[in-house]
DNA sequence: ATATTATTGTCTCATTTTGTGACATTAAAT
DNA sequence: ATTTAATGTCACAAAATGAGACAATAATAT
């Protein structure tokens, strides 16, 4: 959770109480898959980005909001995996914590402390052109390798792996127009990320004839300058429209 | 949404406002997919079972009490597959009309006459043993058909394709230990339960071969009497334990 | 008893998909 | 001009799936 309004708690009567989303945002820097996290000044603690659903805002735009305060970007690729509802969710000293190390008051019984019910997103964003925004209020916000990350508040931990479970899983069917990806790249730019998020090595030929037998694909020029051997064709995937 | 105390509204201090549950409870007859529906008295309303969260109990716990007072049944195979965040999810009018039917009184701004978001479930039950139980406050619960359904409330109708679509999505995945049938089941009630779920034809032998590969099935005896034919066996499905 | 009938369990072969390696091509470096 | 290393494509092997054939058999009819 996170606020972003300048140094002034979220207010009550303009939110749904109980009621958070939580979202693990995935980039690739051509090597790694990794997320945004938040820092919590002088707290050493690190969470999820995340905030609160306005009383009369769509779930899922209130998401969108709080992923175009956090990157500057629209129309983010967004998929909603689960909604996460222990009784444990509830985290009063760790958000009083974070609350008093930005200086500020909270009062007994304020909202803010109580159990939440998180619904969890996943998103696939173009690493390169993202400079991610901390929150004026309270946070750092920087890129973690997946496989290096540090150990984050309540159960982000189990977020970030039930994610990753679903993006793996839903790999084949639904990140046919991923933004993982720069527009155009090359066969191997995209073997590399399915391994990245597979988490195995793939066969270069038998990957190449999948990919192309989808027909996701359209085919530019050659991509020179890459080294002492044959150039590579780019590639970006078809949108309506696109032969 | 429904209301399992007698006669007496949910309370606002009870309950989670703003947030309900709603579940898709799955059925199989032999033949055909079959859902739970309540009605409405006087109404002619359709809608899911559903219901809303104490304030310090587990959304998965919630979702099994509502299961257990509609069923009887404990342990119910329950799958969480999307939360709902329309703006429009509010129904104050139906609301209204529902209660009035059970000549009860609700005040303006009730917390029941809000915006609700709510978490979507859908369960497996053995059709058999199971004698649904009408709530006491105001509808009679029945078991209508997948492809025959009344047109339901609000969002139900979306509700109900997208647990179908996910249903399908995990059926060779999840679908291990289903309760859809009875302990014991031949080979053929087991293809016409797949058939009756995807909904389209399958070929005996593919599927035979299939079912056995997954080495899931226990084979027990033969099941005699069916008709002047061969006997099938019983088979039913491994548990931890068995061989 | 015996023959008939319909469904089952299993096998075989065809087809499709996937795994695996080979090989000629080619852009840059030497 | 030669060397080097990755690419695009093909060819064949292995595995998975589609589609039918067929013997086995439990109840029914004769």
């Amino acid at each position: 959770m996170a606020f972003k309004e300048n140094k002034k708690l979220p207010h009550f009567e303009e939110y749904i109480p109980h009621l958070a989303y939580d979202s693990v945002i995935f980039g690739f820097n051509g090597r790694q898959i990794k997320i945004l996290l938040l820092e919590y000044h002088n707290t050493g603690l690190f969470a999820l980005p995340g905030g609160f659903v306005k009383r009369n805002e769509h779930l899922d735009d209130a998401v969108k909001r709080g992923l175009k305060g956090r990157t500057g970007l629209d129309n983010i690729y967004l998929e909603q995996f689960h909604t996460f509802g222990d009784t444990t969710r509830a985290a009063p000293e760790v958000m009083r914590t974070i609350i008093e190390a930005n200086k500020m008051e909270i009062e007994e019984g304020n909202w803010l402390l109580d159990r939440f019910i998180s619904v969890a997103y996943y998103a696939l964003i173009n690493y390169d052109d993202v400079h991610p925004i901390p929150d004026e209020l309270s946070d750092s916000i920087n890129w973690y390798a997946i496989d290096e990350l540090p150990s984050l508040m309540m159960d982000h931990e189990k977020i970030v792996e039930k994610a990753l479970k679903t993006l793996r899983e839903n790999l084949d069917k639904k990140l046919t127009g991923t933004n993982l990806l720069p527009p155009k790249f090359t066969m191997k730019d995209l073997q590399h990320l399915y391994e990245a998020i597979l988490g195995e090595e793939l066969r270069r030929t038998t990957f190449q004839r999948k990919m192309l037998g989808t027909n996701i694909l359209m085919r530019h020029e050659k991509l020179f300058g890459g080294g002492a051997h044959k150039a590579p064709y780019l590639y970006s995937f078809k949108t309506i429209g696109d032969g």
